[in-house]
DNA sequence: CTGTTAGCGCATTCAC
DNA sequence: GTGAATGCGCTAACAG
C-alpha cells in the first residue's frame, strides 16, 4: 500500500506534518535529533511523497515531455538517451509519448494532416500532465509549423524544425564535405554520388557539401555523375550500375546513407568489381550494420546522443526564461573503415 | 499561461466548477445548451485539465511506469512500441525511465548491486508519480530477484524474470527446434552450432532446443560440432574456422545470433567457402544488418512487439487485480532469406 | 438538472 | 525549533 502519507509518519514521530517536510526538502532547520527520528520512520513504513500533490503546491513538476514521432526508427533511441543523459544531470525526469507514426501511417510523413490528430493528443496530454516543456523527435527532417500549438509552453525540435521554434540538427553540409575531403585526401577525383530523395532536406544540404567540395577541389564537374536516389538499397543498387556504364567510371561512391551504401556494394558484388580496390564506397549514417558488411564500410557517424543532449539543455533554458544560446551545430565523424582505398592507378 | 483552471471556466460559463467538471468527464448529465456554453468557454480558453489535481483526487493516474535498463539495445525499442500499442487502446500513459546500464556499468550485468542504485531510485521516483504498475524491461536473461521492491505495486518483468513475478518470454527453445526443422528440412544431417556465452539463459534453452531437434531427428550427435561462442562476431569467426578443421565437415551452421552469423560468413569468405551453396548459415535475432549482407541471412525473428504488448496485457490484468492469464509464450519466427540451401552431394 | 462544499496529500505562511 | 491552518485544482457526495 502506497497509502501512507505525510501525516502518517507524522504521526508515528510525533511531530507535526509541517516538521516533515522541513526535513524531507530542507527548506528549514530541524533539530538534529528529531530529523533522525524523522528520517527513521519515513525509512521504516517506506514512505514515498506523492508527486501528484507535491506538483500541486509548488508550480513545478520537473518534467517534460518527450514526443518522438517514432521510437522504433534507428536513430530515435540514441537521442533520447542523450536527453535522458542531460536530463538526469538537471534532475529532470522524462514523459515519452510515442506516436508510432510509422506503424500507423507509414512513410507519408507530408501529409500533415494524417497525423495532426496524433500530435495535438499527444501535448494535450502532455501539458495536462504539466510539463514544463517538450522535445519533439521527428523521423524525418521537415518543417512542422503549424503542427504543434504548446500553449506558449516551450518547446524544441530534432530531426525536424518550425519557423520559429528552437531546434537542434548535426551539419549535414560539413558532413558531405567532409567526407567528400577524405576521398579527395585518398586521392580521389571522378566522385559519383547517390542522393537521397530530393524533396529531402538532408539532401539538398548533403549536396550542398558536395558541390562546395567539388568547387574547392577543383574536381572535375560532371553532372552524370550526380545520380537521385531515394534512400533505399534498390535505388543503390540501380545507380551504381548507371554510373558503371558511363564512359568513365568514378573511381569512388559517395552514398548519402548506409542502406544505399549496401545496393553499391551489391552491384558491384553482381559486376565483380571489388571494393575498395576497384571502386570506393563511403555511406552515411553509421547504421549497426554498416560494420557488419564484407568490407566494413567507411561511413559518416551521426551525433545522435549530442543532439538529444543539446535539446534538453536548451529547453532547460527555455524553462528558465533564458535564450537558448547558439552554439555551432554538432558535425558528424567519419568513421574510417575499409571500404575506401585510393584508386587504381590503372 | 497554463494557469487557467476549471474555476475560470466555471465564472466565464456562469455555472460552479462542478457543471465542469461533470461534462468534462460524462460523470453526469447536463442540458445540451449549457454543456455546450461550457464547452465553447473550454475551446476558447484552451484549458487542459490539471492532472496532477486529478490524480489527487480520484485514486488513479492511468500511468504506468516502463523501465529500461537500456532503449539503446537493439531489441528495446520494438518491446517499447508493442507497450505503447497496448497501452494506447486501454488509454494508459506511459512514464519510461531509461537505467542507461550499457553506457554507465557497461555489460557486465551480473554485478546487480552496481546498478541497484539506479534501479532503486527510478522505482522510488516512479512509485511517488502515483504509477500503478511497471513493466521492466531487460537487456539480457537473467534473474533478477531482489532487485526491486515496488511496495506491493504490480510488476512485469520481460527480457529477464524474478521468482515470482510474472515475466514475459519467447520460446527460445521452439526458436532453435525450428530453425533446425528447417534446416532438416533443407536436407542437413551434419549441423554445427555455435552459441552464445554458456551463462546465459538463452544460450541453454536454444541448446535445449538444438537437443531435441537432434534426436528427434535422429541426426548423428557429434560434440565436436558443438562449440561455444558469447555473441561476439569474433567466436563466430573463430569457430567456424575450428568446425572446418574437422574431418567430416559440417553442412550448415546454425549460430545463435545474427552478430555471430556475421563472423560466421567472414571466415567462410577468407576460406572460398561459398555460402549457402558450400554453406548454410541461419542466424538469431533478425536483425536490421542481416537483411544487407551479401548473401542476406537467414533467421530467426524475435516477436518483440508482441512481447511489449502481451507485458501491458498481464499489467493491466494485474492492476485490476485479476490473475495474469498464462497464454503460451510468443514464438520467434523464420525469416527465409538467401544464406541455407540444400547441402551440396559431393 | 445544477450548485455547494469537503477533502485528496502536500508545502508553506504565520503564529508560537 | 515546531505546529496549526490554509489552499493548490479538482471530483464527488450532498443539497436543492
Amino acid at each position: 500500500m502506497s497509502e501512507i502519507g505525510i501525516k502518517d509518519i507524522a504521526a508515528k514521530a510525533n511531530v507535526s506534518t509541517a516538521t516533515v517536510s522541513y526535513v524531507l526538502n530542507g527548506t528549514r532547520n530541524v533539530k538534529l535529533k528529531t530529523r533522525e527520528r524523522v528520517l527513521r520512520v519515513i525509512e521504516e513504513m517506506n514512505y514515498k511523497p506523492n508527486n501528484a500533490a507535491q506538483s500541486l503546491k509548488r508550480k513545478r513538476t520537473n518534467t517534460i515531455g518527450v514526443i518522438a514521432e517514432d521510437v522504433t526508427v534507428f536513430n530515435v533511441p540514441e537521442i533520447i538517451d542523450g536527453i535522458n543523459d542531460c536530463a538526469d544531470r538537471m534532475d529532470m525526469h522524462i514523459l515519452l509519448t510515442n506516436l508510432r507514426l510509422d506503424k500507423r501511417i507509414g512513410r507519408d510523413f507530408d501529409r500533415v494532416e494524417s497525423y495532426r490528430h496524433y500530435a495535438d493528443n499527444a501535448v494535450s496530454e502532455l501539458l495536462s500532465k504539466q510539463v514544463e516543456g517538450i522535445i519533439y523527435i521527428g523521423v524525418h527532417p521537415r518543417d512542422l509549423t503549424g503542427l504543434i500549438d504548446t500553449s506558449g509552453k516551450p518547446i524544441v525540435y530534432t530531426y525536424c524544425y518550425t519557423q520559429k521554434d528552437v531546434s537542434i540538427q548535426y551539419h549535414d553540409e560539413q558532413a558531405s564535405y567532409e567526407a567528400m575531403t577524405y576521398l579527395v585526401t585518398k586521392g580521389h577525383k571522378r566522385i559519383g554520388i547517390i542522393s537521397g530523395a530530393m524533396d529531402s532536406i538532408p539532401s539538398r544540404l548533403r549536396f550542398n557539401g558536395f558541390y562546395k567540395a567539388v568547387t574547392e577541389y577543383e574536381l572535375p564537374f560532371d553532372p552524370q555523375l550526380i545520380k537521385m536516389g531515394n534512400w533505399e538499397a534498390e535505388s543503390g543498387y540501380r545507380l551504381t550500375r548507371e554510373l558503371f556504364e558511363l564512359e568513365v567510371r568514378p573511381t569512388a561512391i559517395l552514398a548519402m546513407n548506409d542502406v544505399m551504401a549496401v545496393g553499391v556494394m551489391r552491384a558491384a558484388a553482381e559486376m565483380n568489381i571489388q571494393i575498395p580496390r576497384d571502386l570506393s564506397v563511403i555511406g552515411f549514417d553509421n547504421r549497426e550494420f554498416s560494420e557488419y558488411l564484407i568490407p566494413r564500410i567507411t561511413t559518416m557517424d551521426l551525433p545522435l546522443h549530442e543532439i538529444g543532449y543539446r535539446a534538453m539543455e536548451s529547453l532547460s533554458l527555455l524553462i528558465k526564461g533564458e535564450q537558448a544560446e547558439l552554439k555551432p551545430m554538432p558535425k558528424c565523424r567519419l568513421i574510417e573503415r575499409d571500404s575506401v582505398a585510393p584508386p587504381r592507378t590503372s
